[in-house]
RNA sequence: GGGCAGGUACUCAAGCGGUCAACGAGGGCAGACUGUAAAUCUGCUGGCUACGCCUUCGGAGGUUCGAAUCCUUCCCUGCCCA
């Protein structure tokens, strides 16, 4: 391997490091980290945790995968590790319903998963990926205890939500207590340099510092970036919220998707979502503030960048157009989903409860009575009304959902 | 271990023997208006073999013609005392 050669100078790896974050915990100490990568050509590790229970990646987490990936293009490493072992002892107080204790295997097959996801914005080259039961498993409740002693409950008290619950009288776990710990004790494991996370994360990845510190390790550096709003402009993006933008998202979906939000977050999008340079962004934003931009565009032009990201900018041609037919001169998609049913003349509920338009029939009727179903562009509005399907129809339900539907040929 | 306060639909939150599938708010969905934005207006928001039926108000029993509402017991949470 070349040495010293390989890697940028501090101060311009610095400047790539330090774009778009929200913090970056101490500054001196990753440049230490980085002139003694230079000097002895040794490239730095940079961890990401993630949560196998949850597979599915959308743009908010694309934050920081993408900031993951700078850090590789300047040449260093990454280490993701799937959180497997606390996805397998799922949640004991059964009060959380985003743990759900998983088996080995769904671990394995989530963790596979994810990294397939993350590797459309990651450098697979460049990234390993490890499974924290291989080290927290081995850990004999006595180490635990060891580990436990290592931090006081004043602070982890000082996280935010555990000082809200304790304030308000909700109940806390004392594995919830370890959670932070057995995190922290990742980065002892695979002796992190820096630990990238949402801002949400701060306080777990500082508790990483104290944690190394106490096994006699180097600390690593904490970076994190802004946790990314969903569609609806208020809540985090998240899958359960059902205000993502998936990764794996289709590029109609995703063009559509992006259309939908809120102008007040153009600027995050293109900032965060598009990773658009602070000079860009300021632009933008003066722009739409004196009227001299319309949001409309703006928001196509962000929404043809993020297609273009995941799908290449042919893709994001494409949707936009698609887009333009559909949404503004009300036509038809051109591809959909193709679906047959089983049998022909069928009932207008019957058949969007089979299509999964709607979740139940009870659904489907509200729908259908209040104008939110269409034949071949027809509006159906009597929940009695079969529809004839020896030749394929378009059904559509509400604004987002379309299929070409036939009856099953065989 | 003792005392007190609680556990209601996606969330918050009313209801305290029948008129309760359960007020209201938020959220969500649909429609109108638009730029698939926001704001606004309207309707809907447990399920079904629908003018009726079934399942829901922490769990299990019980009282009653009838319970989310009363009783017993169990589980869970918070606070205070030990």
């Amino acid at each position: 391997m070349n040495t010293t050669s390989t890697f940028p100078s501090v101060n311009e790896q610095m400047d790539v490091i330090r774009e778009h974050v929200v913090d970056l915990l101490p500054e001196a100490d990753l440049v230490r980290k980085l002139e003694r990568s230079i000097a002895t050509g040794t490239p730095i590790t940079a961890k990401l945790g993630l949560d196998p229970s949850r597979p599915d990646i959308h743009i908010g987490h694309a934050v920081v995968l993408n900031k993951l990936r700078q850090i590789q293009d300047l040449g260093h490493r990454v280490v993701l590790i799937i959180g497997d072992f606390t996805a397998m002892i799922g949640d004991p107080t059964g009060k959380s319903k985003t743990r759900p204790a998983l088996t080995l295997e769904e671990t394995r097959a989530n963790g596979a998963t994810y990294v397939a996801q993350a590797s459309l914005v990651l450098d697979a080259s460049r990234t390993t990926v490890v499974y924290n039961s291989e080290w927290l498993d081995a850990l004999s409740f006595r180490d635990v205890i060891a580990l436990a002693a290592k931090y006081t409950v004043a602070q982890l008290l000082e996280r935010d939500d555990f000082t809200k619950r304790y304030r308000g009288g909700e109940p806390i776990s004392v594995h919830e207590f370890l959670y932070p710990l057995s995190q922290a004790y990742d980065s002892v494991a695979i002796k992190s340099d820096i630990e990238l996370g949402g801002t949400d994360q701060k306080f777990n990845l500082l508790v990483g510092r104290e944690i190394m510190r106490a096994y006699g390790h180097e600390p690593q550096c904490i970076l994190t970036m802004p946790i990314l709003e969903g569609t609806d402009g208020v809540e985090k993006m998240s899958k359960s919220l059902d205000n993502y933008i998936g990764l794996t998202d289709t590029s109609s979906n995703m063009f559509g998707k992006t259309m939908s939000i809120p102008d007040t977050l153009i600027p995050r999008y293109l900032t965060y979502a598009c990773f658009a340079s602070a000079a860009e962004v300021e632009t933008v934003t003066k722009g739409l503030a004196d009227g001299s931009l319309h949001p409309r565009n703006v928001k196509v032009d962000t929404a043809k960048r993020i297609v273009a990201r995941y799908h290449g900018q042919q893709a994001a041609d494409d949707a936009y157009a698609e887009f333009e037919r559909v949404f503004v001169k009300r036509d038809m998609p051109d591809v959909m989903d193709e679906r047959t049913v089983p049998t022909s003349p069928v009932n207008i509920v019957d058949l969007l409860a089979a299509l999964g338009f709607c979740s139940s029939k009870s659904e489907a009727r509200r729908l259908v009575q209040q104008g939110g179903a269409q034949v071949d562009g027809a509006k159906v509005t009597d929940i009695a009304e079969m529809i004839d399907l020896s030749s394929p129809r378009v059904i559509r339900a509400g604004k987002l959902k379309f299929a070409r539907v036939s009856a099953k040929a065989d």
